[in-house]
DNA sequence: AAAGCACTCAACCGCCTGTTC
DNA sequence: GGAACAGGCGGTTGAGTGCTT
């Protein structure tokens, strides 16, 4: 421990903040940007602590910020991603674009919860996610790597091959990556990227439409019904795609395919 | 009209993780 | 390797506001 308060509370102010010292913060960032809040206070003439400076721009000042109530597509989204990712907000806003963690927590908390409540009685929490990533960032949440729900007894050894379709068509075989993901023994996925230099046919033995279309091999009698849990113990599954910001995706949407058996629609990578 | 209750949401808190030295 | 730091996250709080009686 030893370690120095977040805010060093002598001096600094709490509480709303006034009009004037948003205009000091946003003309602040506009100039100077924000590489370092604990600095910015000081150097913009701010008696706030960092923390405080970055949650005012991030859930209020950023100019990106969407304002007004949320459309009925938008708490439909947040239902659906609620269901699969838990009480991971900022993964969650990550995929609402304009909303911050924040609000959405809010808009769960006083709106959706009940919402759901009454239209799904039956609903619990046990189709939170349960997988995590490994490969970069760890156990995403304290929650998230509780497996307590998770049952681990008799596992099967059911082997999954996945293949989704490349989504931009003007792609060519050669700018497509292999990802492995890896359950072990945890129930962690480890996710394993690579590039396939060329249209390995060992890979992707044909790309057409049918080929894509056919995204789940049926040789591996995978078979999994709705709301049906399934062991992951000693499970490959191997997904080819293309990738960026694939690891987040492929997380919600393997956590999607597990829990439902439905494909759901293809993550955009 | 006013008191009490319920709801909303901005802001804070504490913890965790990644980075730097 | 480990301590200190910085940023990010989820949970919680409480002031302000609206609604009901």
């Amino acid at each position: 421990m030893g370690r120095a308060p977040c805010c060093e509370k002598m001096g600094l102010k709490k509480g709303p903040w006034s009009p004037e010292e948003d205009n000091i913060l946003i003309s602040y960032i506009q100039n100077n940007g924000h590489s370092n809040w604990r600095a910015l206070p000081k150097l913009a003439g701010l008696l706030r602590c960092g923390k405080s400076c970055r949650l005012r721009w991030t859930n209020y000042l950023r100019p990106d910020i969407k304002r007004g109530n949320f459309t009925k597509e938008e708490e439909d989204t947040i239902i659906k991603l609620h269901e699969n990712l838990g009480n991971r907000w900022s993964a969650i806003a990550a995929r609402l674009s304009g909303r911050t963690d924040n609000e959405i927590k809010n808009i769960w908390h006083t709106n959706l919860k009940k919402k759901l409540k009454n239209y799904q009685p039956s609903q619990n929490s046990k189709r939170h996610s349960k997988i995590n990533h490994v490969s970069n960032k760890g156990p995403t949440t304290s929650e998230s790597s509780n497996n307590s729900d998770f049952s681990t007894n008799n596992s099967t050894s059911t082997k999954l091959h996945i293949k989704i379709a490349p989504n931009s068509p003007q792609l060519s075989s050669s700018e497509i990556s292999s990802v492995t993901l890896v359950v072990d023994d945890n129930q962690m996925v480890i996710i394993k990227e690579e590039k396939i230099e060329s249209s390995s046919s060992e890979y992707f033995p044909k790309i057409d439409e049918s080929f894509w279309t056919d995204e789940l091999s049926t040789e591996n009698n995978m078979v999994v019904g709705h709301d049906q849990e399934i062991q992951v113990r000693e499970e490959n599954v191997d997904i080819f795609t293309t990738s960026s910001k694939m690891e987040e995706d492929m997380d919600f949407w393997y956590n999607v395919f597990i829990k439902t058996g439905d494909l759901p629609e293809l993550p955009e990578f």
